[in-house]
DNA sequence: AATGGGGCCTGAGAGC
DNA sequence: TGCTCTCAGGCCCCAT
């Protein structure tokens, strides 16, 4: 499922491919696809002969601005892939979306589970669209602090994992990453956001740029399930770095202690009982 | 306001 | 072999 590095991995990807690019035709497969539009012919419509100026990401969502002061959005979802194709290379199966260029490239949106979507909203600014307004901070970013950190578990009931995963607060944190956030900064998972101290907020801000940073490099993490492929349809690598997710069973990397996988409070962890506390 | 739960959706894998 | 069931989980909506 992509999260932050897989959609970043996209990001830099597509972005030298279609930065310029006029849309010159498009077609939608499934009407679900772009659902937040009354029809697929009114999301065709604003697409077509825009050009794509260059391609951004704010948290899991890519955003292509065009030319007429509107953005393209794909949010991935579960089982969502974007990919840059040439127009002779046969469609995988699922593939709902297909936007033409002027250079004779393809991208394609691909969503088994359309959980995704592709939309077009007005504006440039992602901190500005009603769409993204709930939106809280980019991780990576320089206004990710410890001290904000702090603030956001602060009182909070919730156990930590779902505030990371809750992006209101922190951007891109799905399970993987949350997770292996949670063993990098050797906090069990299954406290609440409140019970931190400073020192253990600390290490969790320091984890959780350090992971995502990693799985970047590796270009993202194609787990068991994952149908997560790049824009070149690649696997990525970062499952061969993964500590605890989809583990369970499994020897802890650094103790050895098999990684455990328990449901609470709906949420399913995988943790090391032994390295975090 | 914060939190919990259900529904969306399809493919993979388990169990019979 | 082939059916049914369960699970995966981001995100939105609703109830408490």
């Amino acid at each position: 499922m992509p999260e932050l590095p897989e959609v970043e991995t996209i990001r830099q990807q597509i972005c030298s491919q279609l930065c310029g690019r006029v849309v010159c035709n498009a077609q939608v497969l499934r009407a679900r696809a772009v659902r937040a539009h009354e029809s697929p012919a009114v999301f065709i419509e604003a697409i077509l002969g825009r050009t794509i100026l260059e391609v951004q990401r704010r948290g899991k969502v890519i955003l292509l601005p065009l030319d007429n002061h509107t953005t393209l959005l794909a949010r991935l979802g579960m089982s969502g892939q974007l990919q840059i194709s040439s127009a002779d290379i046969p469609l995988l199966a699922h593939t709902y979306v297909i936007l033409s260029f002027d250079n004779a490239a393809e991208l394609r949106y691909i969503d088994p589970r359309t959980f995704g979507q592709m939309a077009v909203v007005a504006g440039h600014d992602p901190y500005k669209m009603a769409e993204l307004s709930h939106y809280g901070v980019e991780p990576l970013g320089d206004e990710f602090s410890a001290e904000l950190l702090a603030r956001l578990l602060a009182g909070k009931k919730a156990l930590i994992q779902a505030v990371l995963m809750d992006q209101r607060f922190v951007v891109g944190i799905g399970k993987i990453y949350a997770d292996e956030s949670c063993f990098l900064a050797g906090i069990d998972p299954r406290r609440s956001a409140a019970s931190l101290n400073e020192i253990e907020v600390s290490r969790l801000h320091e984890a959780i740029r350090t992971v995502l940073t990693r799985a970047i490099a590796a270009r993202g993490t194609s787990g068991a399930d994952g149908a997560y492929r790049d824009a070149a349809g690649s696997l990525g690598s970062f499952q061969q770095q993964l500590h605890v997710y989809q583990r369970a069973g499994k020897p802890c990397r650094v103790c050895g202690t098999p990684i455990e996988f328990r449901p609470l409070q709906g949420r399913r962890m995988h943790f090391c009982p032994h390295c975090q506390r």
